[in-house]
DNA sequence: CCCTGATTCGC
DNA sequence: GCGAATCAGG
């Protein structure tokens, strides 16, 4: 499963919001539990409450085996090789969290949407600044921003995007795919693909068994 | 043992 | 770039 834009918005999204690799990796589909962290950090997105570098660089951060700058070299043939092409390696790139996180609050300011039905959750380590001013000014409209998010709410439903759900009604991050849709259906073609299934060739016309419970009798 | 994220490294 | 394998803490 390849990473498009659109599972990479998920990934983002759903890691800011706290949920564990494995829930992500479960919600998107497709993707191992590693392959979301992988993922994940390549994505820069990292550095979030982890049971291991959390506790572990927090409270004590006397013991760091991995990768250090004057490293014997031991094991590190290959780290070598990786540190080869790279004149100075970071020195202080693990030593402070509370920095990684600040900037990446201050450079994603406003990973922000609300879906139908939906809002936005605050993460563990998401906590704004309380707004101690009463602010003078008048309300303005949130900003959609939709080309940041990338997500197709409720209201962006129209006949030319695709309406296929991502993930489950009820969630904050709930939206729809999006996509350009398959012209003449409600789906893009790829979950046109997912939304109807190969009909067996029978000669009998459709019989749909779904038929809700008191539903119009058919005859 | 289970879970978690972090890291490495072959592909 | 990707992710399984591996590491390491809770």
């Amino acid at each position: 499963m390849a990473w498009t834009d659109e599972r990479i918005t998920q990934l983002t999204n759903l890691w800011e919001k706290g949920l564990t690799a494995s829930q992500i990796a479960e919600e998107l589909g497709g993707v191992s539990r590693n392959a979301v962290i992988g993922k994940a950090h390549r994505l820069g997105l990292k550095s979030r409450p982890s049971p291991v570098r959390g506790a572990k660089a927090a409270a004590k951060k006397a013991k760091k085996p991995v990768l250090k700058p004057d490293a014997k070299p031991e094991k590190v043939v290959k780290a070598v090789r990786a540190a080869a092409p790279i004149s100075a390696p970071q020195p202080a790139a693990t030593s402070n969290d509370a920095t990684a996180v600040e900037q990446k609050k201050s450079s994603l300011p406003q990973m922000v949407s609300i879906g139908p039905g939906g809002f936005l959750r605050q993460g563990p380590g998401d906590q704004q600044a309380p707004i101690p001013p009463a602010p003078p000014r008048r309300l303005v409209p949130a900003k959609p921003s939709p080309e940041i998010a990338g997500k197709t709410t409720l209201l962006d439903l129209n006949e030319r995007i695709c309406r296929w759900p991502m993930g489950h009604p009820g969630e904050a991050d709930f939206h729809f795919c999006g996509e350009a849709v398959n012209p003449g259906f409600p789906y893009c073609v790829e979950h046109c693909g997912r939304a109807y299934q190969a009909q067996l060739p029978r000669g009998v016309r459709r019989a749909p068994p779904p038929m809700p419970f008191g539903g119009p009798r058919v005859r």
